[in-house]
DNA sequence: GTACACAATATTGTCTACAATTTTGTAGTC
DNA sequence: GACTACAAAATTGTAGACAATATTGTGTAC
């Protein structure tokens, strides 16, 4: 890990990552405003540099980026919320599907130390490493399906997921389990398709669940819903 | 449609569809190399814009930058591009599966007047309205379905088939031909969804089908494997 | 006292100049 | 004569300066 307090000279991919992880760690509330300058000074870097982190940022759908106003963290509505969980489905599914034809002994193998990790990462209390891993294997299992699309559309998911579960959900460490990750992995590595699909779908379903996507329905996007 | 001969001054978006309709139409081969200034004094534009420009073409998966090196006109390779069609037709399985739910006799309307544009684009012979059109109803169908996420998804993958029927098919006419499309909207229209999503991938498979994906297996992605 | 118009400030958007890197051409040496 | 090292040209990457736009604060008129 890079040591947060020596950001000088930071390359994009790595401003990028800090701010991905301040959002998916709550430290960056939805809806605040990210000023151009102000990062700039932050991370010791030129404008520019911050403005091309920002446009990758706003491609993954982390910051909302308006004309001429400024950039902002995203404000995922409820629906967006679903529609990303049920986008996760149907990606997942064909990816679990995939790695139930093709993984290998060594693919099965990394799946489980990953998972490890995550309950090394869940013992020692480590908030920025449960965030990054418990993503980070759904992410490995699309990596290993040997498909670049589905890896890379997976990433823009767990992105978009991180924020809403930062949103939405008070407290973020019991989603992602490792004990259903460790599930599904079995379930692969008894080339058990059927049972592997839907041991997933039932994991996204549990994080899905565990948010509060039903009570503050339509939460207010402008001022004029939020005080009429 | 813009007239191309008066590109003074054109915001970003334009020279982004510019470069995405000459690469569709076969104007730009895939492996030409694209000059920053070159292009800005085609755009008259400045080269900052054409940066801009071409990141994001990047992340449409239609150009390769390589850093210090400059940016290319992509070359997916037979396994990339059987890759895009395993992932479309996920994703079109679910929008179509969606769509016989939730779709109005408006939504069918749309589409079906959308098939009547390609129809005569076809007659006429217009080569960039086809090329639009084609792409335009998977597009549709994708918006339609009310997910945003299937519709940013297929946008990319969409992009990334017309790059792949350029360099992989001599005459891209024949692709995704408007009758094809119209059966999947019959199917969509009397709500069978089970026969809609067959309709749809076997379209797809038609389309994959048209293209030589078998023959020039292995096609030389470096000198090194091309030569020796 | 309120509402509108105007000005000041702050922030983003764009362009131009400079620095770093790579590639190509040339000369020198073995 | 061929290979290596060096130099020059071209191209990309970066940063800083300037212009455009939006927001906020103030003043004046009704």
């Amino acid at each position: 890990m890079y040591n947060a307090d020596e950001a000088a000279g930071a390359p994009t991919a790595i401003i990028c990552e800090k701010i991905w992880l301040a959002i998916a760690e709550r430290r960056l509330r939805p809806g605040t405003r990210l000023k151009e300058e102000q990062l700039a000074e932050i991370f010791s870097v030129s404008r520019a540099r911050i403005r091309q982190a920002l446009t990758a940022l706003e491609r993954d759908g982390l910051v909302t980026i308006m004309p001429n106003r400024g950039a902002f963290v995203s404000e995922p509505s409820v629906d967006e919320a679903r529609d990303v969980f049920v986008t996760r489905r149907a990606i997942e599914q064909r990816v679990v599907e995939r790695l139930c034809e093709r993984a290998t002994v060594e693919d099965i193998e990394r799946m489980r130390s990953h998972i490890d990790e995550e309950r090394v990462a869940g013992k020692v209390g480590d908030l920025s490493a449960i965030v990054r891993l418990s993503g980070g294997f759904h992410l490995l299992l699309a990596e290993l399906s040997g498909s670049a699309f589905l890896f890379g559309i997976l990433r823009d998911l767990v992105s978009r997921t991180s924020l809403i579960t930062a949103m939405y959900r008070s407290n973020h460490l019991h989603n992602c389990g490792p004990d259903e990750h460790m599930a599904v992995v079995d379930r692969i590595a008894a080339r058990d398709a059927a049972a592997a699909i839907r041991e997933m779908a039932e994991h996204l379903h549990h994080v899905e669940a565990e948010l509060d996507l039903d009570e503050e329905k339509d939460q207010p996007r402008d001022l004029r819903a939020a005080l009429l």
